[in-house]
DNA sequence: AGGCGATTTCCTGGTT
DNA sequence: AAACCAGGAAATCGCC
């Protein structure tokens, strides 16, 4: 990982400018990447790009270097989506947002399922909002369905979802093999072979 | 403009 | 009875 993020700076393809220790912090704190089989590598270094990416564009990381939280816990990898739990004041404004999400985008909208990953990977909506069953096996419960379901919405500025809804498309992931069923189990998914960086 | 993928919307029916 | 789950069918929407 830190390989990659030499490259990545030697590429100077990026304006990073923070010490490199932090990028290292946030490979560690990529659990998922360890685990990975190395057929899935190509996959995973993509997602750690959108989040390097998400990290480099985020006004939090341009002043890290004087940050003084816990550098235990980077503020980095589980911000993804925390922009909607802002409340006023704060300086990221919508549209700072709006650019920091494309960065996670590979195309132009992001996936229900990577949205979900995200929150999955994000202390401030994991496990209140969403949670792990069994994070090896990549079976996760959503806690509060109808909040997910608003936030879906809130991403794609349709003010009409609702769980059913968004459950429906979740479904339409298993023909897919993104998503795997979990019979008998309430509000229960499972990431599948066609879903990664969980 | 047309096609396509990824949902979104609606719905009927079954289960917990 | 309220909440979920399963999918089919058709409509949307953004993108190429």
């Amino acid at each position: 990982m830190s390989l990659y993020i030499q490259q990545r700076k030697q590429s100077n393809m990026d304006q990073w400018s923070s010490p490199i220790c932090t990028y290292q912090q946030i490979a560690h704190d990529w659990q998922g990447f360890e685990n990975l089989s190395s057929h899935q590598e190509d996959q995973s270094m993509n997602d750690i790009e959108d989040i390097l990416d998400y990290i480099s564009a985020s006004p939090e990381m341009e002043t890290s270097s004087d940050s003084d939280s816990d550098p235990a816990i980077p503020t980095t990898v589980h911000d993804i989506y925390d922009i909607k739990t802002q409340e006023p004041d704060n300086h990221r404004n919508s549209s700072n947002s709006r650019n920091i999400s494309r960065h996670c985008r590979q195309n132009g909208s992001i996936r229900l399922w990577q949205f979900l990953r995200g929150l999955l990977l994000n202390p401030a909506f994991n496990p209140s909002h969403i949670m792990w069953i069994n994070r090896s096996r990549g079976e996760f419960k959503i806690v509060k369905n109808k909040e997910i379901a608003q936030m879906w919405g809130d991403e794609k500025n349709n003010s009409g979802m609702t769980y059913e809804k968004m459950s429906r498309a979740m479904r339409y992931y298993y023909k897919h093999d993104i998503l795997e069923p979990v019979l008998n189990r309430r509000l229960v998914y499972k990431f599948g072979p066609m879903s990664h960086g969980w």
